[in-house]
DNA sequence: ACGTGTGAAAATATTCACAGCT
DNA sequence: AGCTGTGAATATTTTCACACGT
């Protein structure tokens, strides 16, 4: 309940880990996936926006409000229809509604957190979670200490449960923040309950089916990334070799 | 945390965020950056192998502990040099040292950590932090009744004494887990400091001067890539617009 | 035989640049 | 004038397929 526009939110593309989004009707406009992943940066944008009392923006500088460059940031709106007014700009209230929509944001979404070590429940704690039509509507655990206590209004639940808990709180996507070690019995019991998306934050690859999407946040990695750019700009490769871009 | 080998890493490719590496040398191999991103994905899998004993794997099953197909590992390889052996395979434990050294993780590098919110702290738990080469030197915040605690054998600075910090326990990678309002002011201040690689937690763009690189990791936006791939699955496309078929 | 390394082809993604609407 | 929407050009990434070394 914050004004604040954001709550807290902390996200990262998935290194890759995505199944086939599996074939679908020759629709008319298929959304590239590179589109999606930055349309959730210009809803955030354009909330901020919104909430300065912007009634339209140009592409120009909702691009520099979202980092990106004005012609990308054209042409990945236009996937989603024309919603722009040649010598105005895009209306911001429209357009917010329009990204939505597409990503399917008008509609409530029950989130499962599985696992609540510190990052379980650091994420729990995340207001920026339901601010934007995700609820957390269960938590789970096996540790017997834990299950059993309340959480955000939420008893937490054993995982031996599960297929129960998705069932009755109709569950679209579940948050994994378990060991490394039980990720992957997790995951397998989550596909079995019928769970279809998960967001991953066990430092393993997931094995699941082409029906299911996962997606992975991989601190570690991101470091490293990090750390091989840091490398080349402190000049030396790394004492043996040498890497451009 | 477990005993695993890993520790508790979460990590995303952010979605985009990435300022120019600056022009380089035109180096003989310029590792692509989705390759990079790929690196660390596969040294968390050899460094798996080794720990079972195995001596050597092919690209197919390295691949597949990887998620990904053989063809795409073998050119991502290739990039690094000629380590395999034809007919044979890889030697996991020459391929694990040149990974590692390309990622310049041969070196240990000092992280900063931002803000001791849920996630700072969660953060700070990580095990898998340290586990590669990644030291969390020091911890910072603003909150008086923070500043001054112990936490993990560190104790909690002030923001304002962040040039010094940085300075002294040469820091090459800040991890900025403090709420979005504060972001940008963060940011400023660890560039005016020095620091060149930052790993942002808070859900804003940053504006960062060419030769700075940041990663962005962002809970709400991968809810809505996923949101968006399940709205397609379930059929309609959004509720309101009966557009399918 | 087996499996790497890699040119070449195909698929995706980004950027350019401008016609066309307001 | 100003700014969108988009074909065409360019760049990047993925996949194919097979020559070549062991």
């Amino acid at each position: 309940m914050s004004a604040q526009p954001e709550g807290l939110n902390a996200v990262g593309t998935s290194t890759d880990q995505r199944s086939a989004p599996a074939a679908d009707q020759a629709e008319p406009r298929a959304i590239p996936e590179a589109t999606v992943a930055r349309l959730a940066v210009y809803l955030r944008a354009l909330v901020g926006l919104g909430e300065t009392g912007t009634a339209t923006v140009s592409s120009e500088s909702l691009a520099a409000a979202a980092g990106v460059n004005s012609a990308k940031l054209r042409k990945d709106l236009s996937y989603l229809g024309s919603y722009g007014v040649r010598g105005v700009g895009y209306d911001v209230a429209l357009l917010t509604e329009q990204i939505n929509k597409t990503l399917g944001l008008h509609q409530d979404r029950a989130v499962a957190l599985i696992g609540l070590g510190h990052l379980g429940r650091a994420l729990a704690g995340y207001a920026g979670f339901a601010s934007r039509g995700f609820r957390i509507a269960a938590i789970v655990d096996t540790d017997p200490a834990i299950v059993g206590t309340e959480l955000r209004g939420l008893t937490v639940q054993h995982l031996n449960r599960l297929d129960q808990i998705v069932a009755e709180a109709n569950i679209a996507i579940a948050v994994v923040a378990v060991p490394a070690s039980a990720a992957q019995d997790v995951c397998d019991r989550l596909v079995a309950a019928g769970v279809t998306s998960i967001l991953n934050f066990a430092p393993t690859v997931l094995n699941v089916p082409p029906h299911v999407d996962v997606r992975k946040v991989d601190l570690a990695a991101e470091l490293q990334i990090l750390s091989f750019h840091d490398n080349r700009k402190s000049g030396r490769g790394d004492g043996s070799l040498a890497v451009s871009r």
